[in-house]
DNA sequence: ATTTGCATGTAATCTGTTACATGATTCA
DNA sequence: TGAATCATGTAACAGATTACATGCAAAT
């Protein structure tokens, strides 16, 4: 499906990237739905080059030392809109080994699951209290026709799954016996 | 990190299966948060027989045909019951192609935005209509000591997960413009 | 002097999907 | 007669992670 190839050019559409850049963009801005390694990101960039959807100048960083910048061409808007527009097939499962573990939890002995969900509520806790201060940068909904909206959304997005997961595990606790 | 070992080993420890069965249990009891083609079971079947965690009788099924009936072994056991225990790792992101382009939105025109979150309500209401469908088949909680004190937490979690995001959705839908 | 960050790549491996392949039985 | 279900497997490919590999600059 390519969803690598559009995440990438999705970036690349907001501006100018190096391959670096566009990994740390994958670690901060899309950690929360989307991930991808650096062996990842250059040998797609290298495809994409090929593909004619992306084109880069080598440039000298601030350092001094070589680095490619990539910007995205005609080919590559165009393929990245209508990846856009299409509809997005039904999805499959994501995969959530936690969940795996709770369907069997009535393995357990009484106490080890009670303790599995306590430490399960215990990192939610601490990823949702993370996320609300990432939200404090935001002085106000940023308008829906900048780049920064869509941070907002999908930080949003994140809040409301750690708030949901906690309320799960909790509601869980509350089930045993 | 061999997921799909400890999740058939799981099952095997509830009761005797075939392949076909253990298939049919990733397309029900499990979908909503891990799932298997016949052609990854098979050969972890084939591998989990040579590690000796499992083990299988032919038989011959109702109708006269082969079939391999397979059961966990002491090993098994104790491998599933050690990976039960033991902290789960920080997952890795939770990939969503929905969240990616939501991520985006703000290059579509205004109208084709609005359009593309409600096409994913009304997704995530059909199946939440039919996660509460199932959830109807439970006339009260299952003791937590039995197998379907399981099903029915991931059940409630499944629940939970959709009408979070219709009401993500619902918000962002209304924080256009 | 050593670690961290910038910067780029390849190789080996693992995980998972799609397609190929076969064959009997049951139901419409 | 043809489609659906039971039943088992392999091969090719796609997607992703871990490890291998290099090198300069800046900060500690």
């Amino acid at each position: 499906m390519r969803t690598l190839k559009y995440a990438i050019l999705g970036l690349l559409n907001q501006k100018k990237m190096t391959g670096y850049d566009l990994m740390k963009q994958f670690e901060s801005a899309l950690c929360e739905f989307w991930s991808a390694k650096h062996s990842q990101i250059y040998p797609e960039l290298k495809k994409l080059t090929e593909e004619g959807c992306v084109a880069y100048r080598q440039e000298a960083s601030d350092n001094g030392l070589e680095k490619k910048l990539y910007h995205i061409t005609e080919k590559g808007r165009t393929d990245f809109m209508s990846w856009l527009s299409s509809e997005t097939p039904a999805q499959p499962t994501p995969k959530d080994i936690s969940r795996l573990k709770i369907f069997f939890c009535s393995c357990l002995p009484k106490e080890e699951r009670k303790f599995m969900l306590e430490e399960q509520v215990y990192r939610h806790t601490a990823r949702l209290k993370h996320l609300q201060n990432n939200q404090q940068k935001f002085s106000q909904v940023p308008d829906s026709d900048s780049n920064e909206f869509g941070d907002y959304l999908v930080l949003m997005g994140a809040i409301m799954r750690e708030e949901m997961m906690i309320e799960w595990l909790k509601k869980s606790i509350s089930l045993l016996n």
